[in-house]
DNA sequence: GGGGGGACGTA
DNA sequence: CGTACGTCCCCCCA
């Protein structure tokens, strides 16, 4: 907690990246209905979001060129001479761009007389000496002399949607120099580009040849004499050449800037004026993107009303403080509301808005606090005793954590508590709530000001949308917990969700150690297998198709290959394993073969690809577990998903060797419950024979077997242990004999029969599995264990197929969501025991059934003895709760 | 660039 | 005609 990430700087040459993306994005497609020309303003913008997202930087600036007349061209006439012109179409997007960027509050500059690559030299080498991570983004290769430990470069590859990372290493690997050597390069082998000719026959090989064997442009220049052959000559022929375009290219570190570094800090965006330039530029898929951007987005286009609330609002200064505030706030919650960005790691706040009874509001912009406000404030954030209200307890304790090492004392989230209400709900945005609860808008009241700048009123206008929000997490906690409370579920907000996203949040906060250097062997690896897989099934068929693509799949199948037709789809016929599979038993063909381990490979090679991109420069991954996406009470994971990554096949494990235990640590363990659906059938269920199965503690599948099929537990074959495995599995998902002969590869008389003896041995299962959809078709909801509910209305419906399926769901809703409140109570507990005891190894990533944990040395014993305890007794059943653990030094090993 | 569809990884 | 997810690619449209 105690951890501050450095700032990130990221700073971009607006020009070169504006001028990529115009060539990126087809002109026609992006003008305006009054016929102005937008490309070149979307591409940036969508780049700047993605870099928004995914380097998270606390600071940014942008250096445009002042004009074509440079200190350089006074030099060198020619320097950047023969270009063409500048497109028309480009010309009027640069004041575009700024509006934008100006309406987000990012700063940009231009200096007479230099180019925008020796403001980004200058405010690298000032963010350097501050302590900062800096990125440049830039189309000029120019940059790549800045490269060092703490600045990166961000080139772009093709357009500005791929961008690659110029390290120390990437550069040395791509030019064989040193960054700082790559003018020396660029001086000899000249760019064309900026019509800088190099030395005839010298390309960057040679040059790199010379850098590496002489140690700098000075020593080859001083040693010419001494390089043999025709590249020599010409050496000797243009060292004024030479000299003169390592001058030109040196970029110059110490320009006298109006804006420094430390002035770029993201701050709050406006709002009003970003809905105005987005609606001039007609963009709104991207102003939606960006909305999303920031903590709660205001609904557009809305018919609700925005309520004519006296709000009463404070701005924190040395006359209104923070204490005071609080003091008259009383001993009720008090809401909390933050503007920032709410990742893991990256977070940060810039506004924290203060909401309490009697409309009052107080609003603290963290950059202009005084001394005395920031420590009162960021007291009370961690003081557990102060009662607060939030919307999303997870993000808020993201974007605080370098302000206040998070949140605490939090007694209601309201977005929690909406899931909980209503768990298949898309979305829970505080701005949704709001129209939905509270039957209000949280966009502000219009101010005669609007289209005029005008400082006062934005911020007039920022107020009282924060003031807007803060007041109506506290209306919607009033509503919410009487929701709740009426139906006795408040304590699966306070008693589970609400302390599991603490635990979550540390959990994304920590993130998991990750071997890159594995993961980037994997990637070579699958990515050879892939083209020799794709090689062969061309060969098979005589000639290229994209295997990538099911259309051109089916031509080659039914069409060229005439082939029996597969299973429908909405748009043709399935491509899908299972169906390749069967045509290649019917058919032989060796295209069917090398295509699946195209398929296979492929699909791994996208996992490694997308892992490498997702490991943070701590070396680890910061997955984002979503705590009310799933209808059943299960947590998913994004940014990226960890819990879908392979460990069925053989190659696909190789992948979890990548995730290993960090600095620090000693072992991963992971501990995951055995069969706990089925336990959970069985204690739902009071199915004698399924408990009394549990409870002896034998093989459940051979139990079941040996009862289904009239034998002694060993004589159970094992093709009647795969039968009744798969049989035992399919029950909680609502299975069909259908279902279960395609599954088996049997007719469905033998599956139906199948599902009679299990049914007659089983009386319990069957009369429960009855029961739960009628009893639902009833309450029009299920229940779990802890009185976590799902709604289904579709249970009376009159269309078959929705009625059968929402049956199905009513089966399996209780089974899995009793499992995941199951996992989340022994989260809780196990990271209690870890913390109580002062432990330092901590939970790292949930799958479902399985907890992955980073061990520290000499605690590994007491750990697994923790996850054993906790994890088996978080709950009472009628069976006991089985837990094995395995450990090692990466999740392959720690496997079992 | 966005959205639908198909395919496929996990529990 | 087996539940719950997230993410990738292709293709089509704008």
């Amino acid at each position: 907690m105690n951890e501050f990430a450095r700032p990130r700087l990221l700073i971009i040459d607006g020009h070169s990246m504006a001028f990529r993306a115009f060539f990126a994005l087809p002109a026609d497609k992006f003008v305006t209905s009054g016929g102005a020309h937008t490309n070149a303003v979307h591409g940036f913008i969508n780049m700047l979001v993605s870099l928004i997202t995914q380097e998270k930087p606390t600071h940014i600036g942008v250096a445009f060129d002042a004009g074509s007349h440079t200190f350089r061209t006074d030099e060198y006439p020619e320097y950047k001479g023969g270009r063409d012109a500048t497109p028309e179409e480009f010309k009027g997007q640069v004041p575009l761009l700024k509006d934008v960027l100006a309406s987000m509050n990012i700063k940009f500059l231009d200096k007479d007389m230099f180019e925008a690559d020796d403001i980004l030299a200058t405010w690298a080498a000032e963010a350097t000496a501050n302590d900062m991570e800096v990125l440049v983004c830039s189309g000029d290769r120019d940059a790549f002399q800045l490269v060092n430990e703490h600045v990166t470069v961000l080139y772009p590859v093709k357009g500005v949607s791929e961008l690659k990372r110029y390290t120390p290493e990437a550069v040395e690997e791509k030019y064989g120099v040193r960054p700082e050597n790559y003018p020396d390069l660029a001086a000899l082998t000249g760019e064309t580009a900026d019509n800088i000719p190099g030395v005839p026959g010298v390309g960057p090989k040679t040059a790199a040849k010379w850098i590496t064997q002489f140690g700098s442009l000075e020593a080859i220049l001083d040693g010419a004499d001494t390089i043999k052959g025709k590249v020599g000559d010409n050496l000797r022929a243009h060292l004024d050449q030479v000299r003169r375009n390592r001058q030109i290219n040196r970029l110059l570190t110490d320009v006298d800037l109006a804006i420094g570094v430390l002035d770029l800090g993201m701050a709050p965006w406006d709002r009003e004026a970003m809905n105005e330039i987005f609606d001039v530029l007609e963009f709104r898929t991207l102003r939606e993107r960006l909305f999303k951007l920031m903590p709660a987005g205001e609904v557009e286009g809305s018919a609700v009303q925005t309520p004519d609330i006296e709000l009463d609002v404070t701005i924190f200064d040395s006359e209104h403080t923070v204490l005071d505030w609080l003091d008259a706030a009383g001993p009720d919650p008090v809401s909390v509301v933050v503007e920032g960005t709410q990742t893991p790691y990256g977070g940060s706040a810039w506004t924290v808005a203060l909401g309490s009874t009697g409309d009052r509001v107080g609003v603290a912009r963290l950059d202009e606090l005084s001394d005395a406000n920031t420590v009162a404030l960021r007291d009370w954030l961690a003081n557990q005793q102060a009662p607060k209200v939030v919307h999303n307890v997870k993000g808020v304790w993201h974007a605080l954590n370098r302000f206040s090492g998070g949140i605490r004392g939090v007694r209601f989230d309201v977005e929690l508590g909406a899931y909980l209400a209503h768990p298949d709900q898309r979305t829970y945005g505080l701005d949704v709530l709001a129209e939905r609860y509270l039957f209000t808008s949280l966009a502000p009241t219009e101010t005669s000001g609007q289209g005029e700048f005008d400082l006062g009123l934005e911020d007039d206008s920022q107020n009282q949308r924060l003031a807007l929000q803060a007041s109506a997490v506290l209306k919607l906690e009033a509503l919410l917990r009487t929701e709740l409370r009426e139906r006795n579920s408040l304590s699966l907000i306070e008693d589970l969700e609400l302390p599991l996203a603490d635990v979550l949040a540390s959990m994304e906060h920590d993130g998991v150690a990750i071997d890159t250097q594995h993961l980037r062997g994997l990637e070579g690896f699958f990515a050879q297998e892939a083209e020799t897989a794709a090689n062969e099934a061309y060969e098979a068929i005589g000639r290229k198709v994209n295997l990538g693509s099911p259309k051109q799949l089916q031509e080659v199948l039914f069409d060229q290959l005439d082939m029996p037709k597969t299973r429908k789809t909405k748009t043709g016929y399935t491509t899908d394993a299972a169906a390749l599979s069967d045509l290649f038993e019917k058919t032989q063909h060796p295209f069917l073969k090398h295509l699946l381990s195209y398929r296979d490979v492929t699909k791994l090679k996208q996992t490694v690809e997308t892992l490498l991109k997702s490991v943070t420069p701590d070396d680890r991954i910061h997955t984002t577990f979503q705590q009310t996406v799933a209808a059943t009470g299960r947590l998913s994971s994004t940014d990226p998903n960890l819990q879908n990554i392979p460990v069925r096949s053989e190659m696909g494990r190789r992948i979890r060797e990548a995730f290993i235990v960090g600095e620090g640590y000693e072992t991963l363990i992971t501990a995951d419950y055995s069969q706990i659906e089925m336990r959970i059938m069985a204690h739902l269920s009071g199915d004698d024979s399924l408990i009394a199965a549990f409870k002896a503690g034998e093989d459940l599948h051979n139990y079941v077997g040996s009862r289904v099929f009239n034998v002694s537990t060993d004589e159970v074959t094992p093709e009647m242990r795969s039968k009744v495995k798969a049989m035992s599995y399919g029950l909680a998902y609502g299975l069909t004999d259908f279902g279960l002969s395609k599954q088996l590869k049997v007719s469905v008389s033998e599956a139906r029969t199948l599902m009679e003896d299990y049914f007659e041995r089983f009386g319990g299962v069957s009369r429960y599995l009855h029961e739960v959809v009628e009893q639902a078709r009833v309450d029009g909801y299920t229940e779990t264990i802890l009185g976590r509910r799902r709604y289904l209305p579709d249970l009376t419906s009159d269309n078959r197929q929705r009625r059968e399926n929402a049956e199905r769901v009513a089966l399996n809703a209780p089974i899995q969501g009793s499992a995941a409140d199951i996992i989340k109570i022994a989260m809780i507990r196990v990271d209690k025991r870890l913390r109580e005891e002062n432990l330092e190894s901590r939970l790292l990533l949930q799958i479902h059934d399985e907890l992955l944990i980073e061990a520290a040395s000499g605690e590994i014993e007491e750990v697994e003895a923790i996850l054993r305890e906790e994890m088996s007794g978080a709950m009472e059943l009628s069976v006991p709760l089985s837990v094995s653990v395995g450990r090692g030094r990466n999740w392959h090993e720690a496997g079992h």
